[in-house]
DNA sequence: ATCGCGCTCCATCTCAAGTCGGAGAAAAAA
DNA sequence: TTTTTTCTCCGACTTGAGATGGAGCGCGAT
């Protein structure tokens, strides 16, 4: 049937994924065709199934659904992903819709919620939970973080500083000179307003900025 | 049927119980008896259902999985509760073995292990995926951590290196002279093996000792 | 072509940090 | 009771860190 909204599942959780069977299954202008159990398998399966919209898990053991986002994006732009996952960190939320996913929906949603998500998603109209607006709410009028001012290099010296290393250190392995070193440093701890280097890796780990 | 195995459900995502519910549906020697979508509606609900298993998750709203798992053993110690989850975590693992659960799958797991896990539950044999065995065994004969050589006062002392403070603030946060902060400072680069203050505050942070 | 920015480098100075060696007092362990 | 541990404190010393004020170079924007 060509009148048919073509759907993809992709959640390495088999439960999740005969759940959410379930739920298409009572929709008969819904057709199921395919499944991927992670990101890369759905990179990889997309094109074969030419699902119109899929449902997209973002934690997964081999290919996270970001990724997974990016790349069936960037092969076909009319495809329309509904991130569907458990969380909603900032961390998660903001890379999910600069991928370029139309949706985003928790999953706590209802059956009802995710079959309406899917034709609005099909129509080109997004669907974002109410928790997930929040954050883009907050996130997008919090101030400025002080990290973006940094240039390349001294986001460079602040991991190295980050990891617990001397100045004498940082210049052997930047190949720069330990006077250029403190450069960066001095300049890093104005820019982050912290006093010394111990403040500033804290600043580093409290604001996850190189962690996992 | 006396002889049919009652399931009760423990699982915030309407979906992954739908999958769930569909894996049971298969074995007719097993009989779902009831559902919570949260750990306080669980706790409330299963002395009415009186389930013999009941298929946990762990992150939910409201009331954890591990509290739910206290809770409803401390009532009924005979009832058998297999761990569902996402996460294999040290801080997710030793509590809920601790709080008495009998089994630990993943997420990920199939139907078979499922139903699998649920029969020998109920004979009381536990079963445990192998990622959260490993957990468990490492997390056994795991190094003791350099952490545990540190006294309380230096361990004080070592909490305000990781957030930042300077000698001269810690000696007056915790009414001593500097020169004794720094006694505690050498002492406790030494026992951590560390060379300097902000590898003692990176140390801090990647063993997660004052995060949470 | 000029301007600003980012990266590099330098010298000098000040001071916090850390080491070393020592010591007294109280509390816990032997 | 004696011993050990912990917490406290001190002085003297070395050194790394950081501030300050320069400077030249390449590059993209105007």
């Amino acid at each position: 049937m060509a009148d048919k909204i073509k759907v993809m599942i992709v959640d390495d959780h088999d439960m999740v994924r005969k759940g959410l069977k379930a739920y298409l299954a009572t929709e008969d202008t819904i057709e199921l065709v395919g499944e991927a159990s992670s990101g890369h398998q759905a990179v990889r399966r997309f094109e074969d199934l030419h699902p119109d919209v899929i449902l997209m898990d973002l934690i997964m053991e081999e290919g996270n659904g970001i990724e997974a986002t990016q790349q069936i994006l960037a092969k076909d732009p009319a495809k329309k992903i509904i991130i569907l996952t458990s969380f909603y960190d900032d961390e998660q939320v903001f890379p999910a819709i600069e991928a370029g996913a139309m949706s985003y929906l928790l999953k706590t949603a209802s059956s009802e919620e995710i079959i309406q998500a899917i034709y609005k998603a099909h129509a080109g109209k997004p669907v974002i939970d109410g928790k997930v607006a929040q954050k883009l709410i907050t996130g997008l009028h919090k101030t400025p973080q002080p990290v973006d001012q940094l240039t390349t290099r001294e986001r460079e010296v602040l991991k190295l500083i980050a990891e617990g290393r001397s100045n004498a250190e940082i210049a052997k392995l930047l190949f720069i000179g330990i006077k250029t070193v403190k450069t960066h440093v001095s300049s890093i701890l104005s820019k982050l307003g912290v006093a010394d280097r111990t403040q500033a890796a804290v600043y580093a780990y409290q604001n996850h900025l190189f962690s996992k």
